[in-house]
DNA sequence: TTACTTCAACTGTGATCACAGTTTCCAATA
DNA sequence: TATTGGAAACTGTGATCACAGTTGAAGTAA
């Protein structure tokens, strides 16, 4: 749901996988913060269930860099240096290039008007200080446009390095003193993308997304 | 060991991390074909343990696409269209052009020869028409390159590209009528490296990629 | 007060079982 | 002979147990 990449492994009946995703969406808005511990007994008292399914999500987790595992210990969510970050955003920054280099290619009227959507109802919930609304809603920004890049396995890499640093950006951004100085240029992507203008809509995502990091590991330090 | 990146989760001490190690590297060498199938119990059997580890690495390993895992049918190794295979090296060529560019900027002479001394090595292995060592080395090669880029994140991502295309690339070159055509251009590779020349790395770069790619389609076609 | 020890409550991991779908293969039927 | 039926041998999945290493807090000694 929600313009999930739907991952490689089992559909809806499987239980392990209701609850890798139901983490993962925790992770991205915020809702599990960096160095918290997850246990697996816990959990599984939880979500009503036994051990079994909820280990297999964590490790799949894990196994993505979404979680820290370590023998006999907690699992936990990761709590990035910023160096580490600014890694990740990198990696981000280079794929969501390339996919909004393709995207400006092949997007049609509809797919503007969504993103346009989209960004209206982010800037509500910037000006509302909702904090874990405006995260969703970004998700979903990001998410539809690399989805119409029409190239699964870029998908999947950008949606894992995005769950990777939503703990982190949540955290960032619930530290700002007020939802008042960091208004990031989604408008003139759509714009390069609406004009098929491969070229700055690939230099702009590269540039909201370093921006972005940069500006709150600035918070930060 | 053979420069794999460390994935996240366990070290040696863990059984399954063990066996998820062993099937990757299979992967990689072309020890498994396409659609093969890879049963819990059986392999369980093999590396004399419980199923339990098994298990947990097929998981894993499904979970990154490396493999394909249904609900209560066999584990198979995906047998990729041409098409998702050139969304993969796509993906491949964005990466390691990237890592290749930054690399460019931190090699040092020793980092040099021991690509040169890769690249030999694969020379030999393609006269012998030794598909498996030259695969091998061919990983090493461009795992060495990745890994200098210093972005734990990027090398992971590569390195879960090259597992997903290791059986088909190992059955496109096991399909050549003879070792012969294929004469990659590792080579200026490292030159552009050696001489620090970004531009050049990226490029050629993902030309190589993109070329081993459309070579083996044409092939498999 | 501070530092150290110890013990209890946690942690993930491996093994094993029951279960319910899937696949395969052979026999019975048309 | 070709096709259909069904049973048997598989498949992964969930539950549960035992185990060993980790953590943390309480209690004791300096």
């Amino acid at each position: 749901m929600d313009n999930i990449v739907i991952p490689s492994a089992p559909s809806t009946e499987n239980m392990s996988f209701q609850v890798y995703a139901d983490i993962r969406m925790k992770l991205i808005t915020g809702k599990l913060m960096p160095d918290q511990a997850l246990s697996i007994r816990t959990l599984a008292t939880e979500y009503d269930i036994s051990a079994m399914p909820v280990r297999e999500a964590l490790r799949q987790l894990a196994s993505e860099d979404a979680l820290i595992g370590a023998a006999k210990k907690a699992y936990r969510v990761p709590n990035l240096l910023s160096s580490e970050a600014a890694n990740l955003f990198y990696v981000r920054a280079v794929l969501e290039g390339a996919a909004a280099e393709i995207v400006a290619g092949v997007i049609d009227k509809q797919n503007v008007e969504h993103l346009w959507g989209l960004t209206s109802g982010m800037n509500v919930a910037w000006k509302n200080e909702d904090a874990e609304e405006f995260l969703r809603i970004n998700f979903k920004f990001h998410s539809y446009i690399y989805t119409l890049a029409q190239n699964p396995a870029l998908a999947r890499m950008v949606e894992n390095l995005y769950i990777r640093t939503g703990p982190w950006l949540a955290l960032g951004i619930k530290n700002l003193s007020k939802f008042d100085l960091w208004q990031s240029d989604h408008d003139a992507i759509i714009d390069a993308l609406a004009n098929n203008d491969a070229a700055t809509a690939r230099t702009l995502m590269k540039m909201i997304l370093g921006g972005g990091v940069s500006y709150i590991k600035k918070k930060c330090d």
